[in-house]
DNA sequence: GCCGTTCTAGAATATTCGTAG
DNA sequence: CCTACGAATATTCTAGAACGG
């Protein structure tokens, strides 16, 4: 059934497990309704999700956090959570970056910003600027150090990846992590701290939702994102062609043709598609034409694989020209090469 | 197999003879004449509705909220008749469809509701919240995952028509679901929460009716939409072509060819006709138009030949480049090309 | 005595000269800068708040609302400023004007309002019902009627401008409380309300603030708007030209000329500017435009004239074809004339 | 230059008022 | 009185533009 990535969690399910105590268990809490029945669908494609658990320390801070967080915001506490330490190493910087970054930014990520262009400064974070979360950093570094790298065969890309995010391509602008990283980094950090409740892939991992956009905006948004609005979370999803997804089981969820839950890799060929500046003509998204044949293909391959691996379920190889994902593997479709392109093409 | 559309092959002619089919039961509803027999009608044309009877936790939750609504206004519940309401198979996978959007709407009216389209499901609702209806949830999704994956094998329409409403178009502004859509839903909910009897489908599926007018806008309007006036209901109806039934026992229905009971996925090839400003001229309702005579044995054509595709569903197979129900051919809506790109044409 | 709107006499500057003179009291308020501060600046126009405690009915009612709700979100009300809320008594009139639509709204998010057009006064909502409140009602109407009319001598236009906005300008569609003048309401509503710390007017009345966007989207925008998106409240200010104040103490406050503490009545001249299809060349907005200086400096001067005008009001003699206030010269909205007919321009 | 954040505007649908028939 | 519809505003989603790092 699912591959390999299961070794690593059942047998110290370090952070999972001590959220998963909290018990949103299965995410099906108060509100989430149709979104378990995907949970199942999830499940079938990546059963393995939640045994991702300790796969870096960037989410044993964060999950740290989520558990203060929940807990003050009237959420079952998970209290053991903290022995178990285990990200990698390489991450570590990761973290203190974003750390950085939050602190640092702790007006705009206060919740209560909102309206208008006045947030005020909502002083500090408390969660991060605490000493007690400082010294567990330290703790959790030194247990991580000592193992092994969870992402083995995972897609994972390279923790070296974090500087230069390709290997062909330096960082842009001067971001470590851009946004669809970032954002798929949280989403699997999410799901590994047991709060799919609040935020998670859908759709087979082919597209994420948020259910509760009160938490996750409060809680979550603020230790990744240096965001205090909301909609600046939005605009960046439509910055990089995320599109709102207006029919079927996934409906309210966002979906990207290279946003995949297994292959957090092709997250770094997505681009920002408004280009602004002068040139209207430039307006074009290079994401939808560029990425629409070959990321595209790619991507359905990698989609096929997996469902190969998933239940030894080897669809039709129709050799169309279409792409997998299209014509099968994960839904039959035969309008994904359109749909991208259409945004910008319009006019 | 096919759950029972056959019946009304033998009327393919325009809605008066096509509702005179329905038995004239003297309607026993407080200003329906003939609607309330229809359950009878819903019965035969999908018998096997109560196989599926606890398949769907929107359904569950929206159903207690019925429940404790009607209630609350005084007037049982009628409990036969839930265990009675079941819609036909092929609506299980909308429900599983809409079932996000459905909790979502509470949220909407949620002031916690944030980000982009999602906004979790009902967090705030308490009668979604109600500790009661969490158990209801779990025992009937337990029940429910007795069934098969619905995704799995169901063959869903396309990948990508799941994702997106409209392949070809971005949506660019306006809501997620969609008026039509909505309503759809809403039909599907009542029934399945065994409240015919307020309203429901008429004539086969083809048309819908409201039997008690003043518990459907205080109790079920609500949890749909946001409005305060039963006109702005009916306002709507107008706008995406709706027809009022003046004769028949369906008399004081709605009637449109796009609106089927079966074929939820039709409600997204409708379109608002009244283009609010300017272009006068493109106000022409092609529903109207059209819809005397051809359109609506082009529906029938589609309806019969949705039974033969219902257990197999081999889509575009047609030589033709453009296949009936994709293309909206049904809807016969010439106009709908006008109509909706006026709006964009305007510049 | 006038209501000191003179104080603001010297500044008839543009936006940041007129704000600076606001005391840049430091912000004590978690997120405000400047803007807590600003009591004192209301105080300051304002002194005979005290004095109107108990003027009418949707205040109380809205009042009891706020209490509750704020209570609800564990923070204590404040009673003492309960105690000094009090409009101007030209509002009285505004109030009674608004009361019905208020209520009205309280019933088109409350699911269970009523059906039709009618559903009256809150009749579902629990607040409103509450024979607490209703007693309530009663004491305070009693005592409300021995107070003298408010707006004798103040510069209402007419009880009657309910129905017909403008004098000129018969309403046929939309709503009848239009957003500037329900943001009024609210904004004189929520300082009836003693919370003053959560949206405000600022800078003399001249503009406005949230404070605490957080509280003001939770708790109060629910009871105005049916809105569940931030976004749109912004949207709106924009719509209607409202700017967002980046300089000076009142930075991130909205300002709008025509958008006065203590003149309501200019909101009814407040029009919306992007009239959504159509004639993109209507597209500038005039108040970005002309606003910049002399518009600013013309508000200014109307203002300075109010205060004489206060006591015995005779408006506009100017001679100029255009009356300032009615031709909405003080707007300096050439534009609007354009606009509004834009959109059946289109074609 | 590229990216992130925010403000503003465009575009589509939703809701309401008013009126003609 | 009621239906249908024009017209105006309301709400939401997407995109453009400005600014800063």
């Amino acid at each position: 059934m699912n591959s390999g990535n299961t070794q690593f969690d059942q047998s110290n399910t370090p952070v999972a497990a001590f959220l998963r105590n909290n018990a949103p268990t299965q995410g099906m809490g108060v509100d989430m309704s149709g979104q378990f029945g995907n949970s199942n669908i999830m499940m079938n494609s990546q059963p393995q999700v939640n045994q991702l658990n300790n796969f870096n320390l960037a989410e044993l801070k964060r999950l740290q956090q989520l558990q203060q967080q929940l807990q003050a915001t009237n959420q079952a506490p998970n209290p053991m959570m903290q022995s178990s330490a285990n990200p990698s190493a390489l991450l570590f910087q990761n973290y203190l970056d974003q750390k950085i970054q939050s602190t640092r930014f702790n007006d705009s990520l206060n919740p209560l910003a909102g309206v208008g262009g006045f947030s005020g400064m909502g002083s500090q974070n408390p969660l991060i600027n605490s000493n007690l979360f400082q010294e567990q950093l330290m703790i959790n570094q030194n247990v991580m150090n000592g193992m092994k790298s969870p992402s083995g065969e995972m897609a994972l890309p390279s923790p070296h990846s974090i500087f230069h995010r390709d290997g062909s391509r330096r960082m842009r602008g001067g971001v470590i992590e851009p946004f669809p990283e970032k954002l798929h980094r949280l989403l699997l950090e999410v799901e590994a701290a047991g709060r799919s409740d609040i935020i998670s892939f859908v759709a087979n991992g082919r597209a994420f939702a948020i259910h509760m956009p009160d938490k996750f905006f409060k809680d979550i948004v603020p230790l990744y994102f240096r965001q205090s609005r909301l909609s600046s979370f939005k605009r960046q999803l439509n910055l990089y062609g995320f599109e709102l997804i207006n029919t079927g089981p996934a409906r309210g969820g966002y979906f990207h043709e290279l946003f995949v839950k297994d292959r957090p890799d092709f997250c770094r060929k997505m681009r920002r598609v408004a280009v602004k500046v002068g040139a209207k003509s430039s307006k074009l998204s290079p994401t939808k034409e560029s990425q629409g044949e070959d990321a595209i293909e790619k991507a359905d391959k990698i989609l096929k694989q997996l469902d190969d691996e998933q239940s030894s379920r080897n669809d039709k190889q129709d050799s169309m020209e279409k792409p997998l994902i299209e014509s099968g593997s994960l839904h039959a479709e035969p309008a994904a090469v359109d749909i991208s392109p259409a945004t910008g093409a319009v006019e």
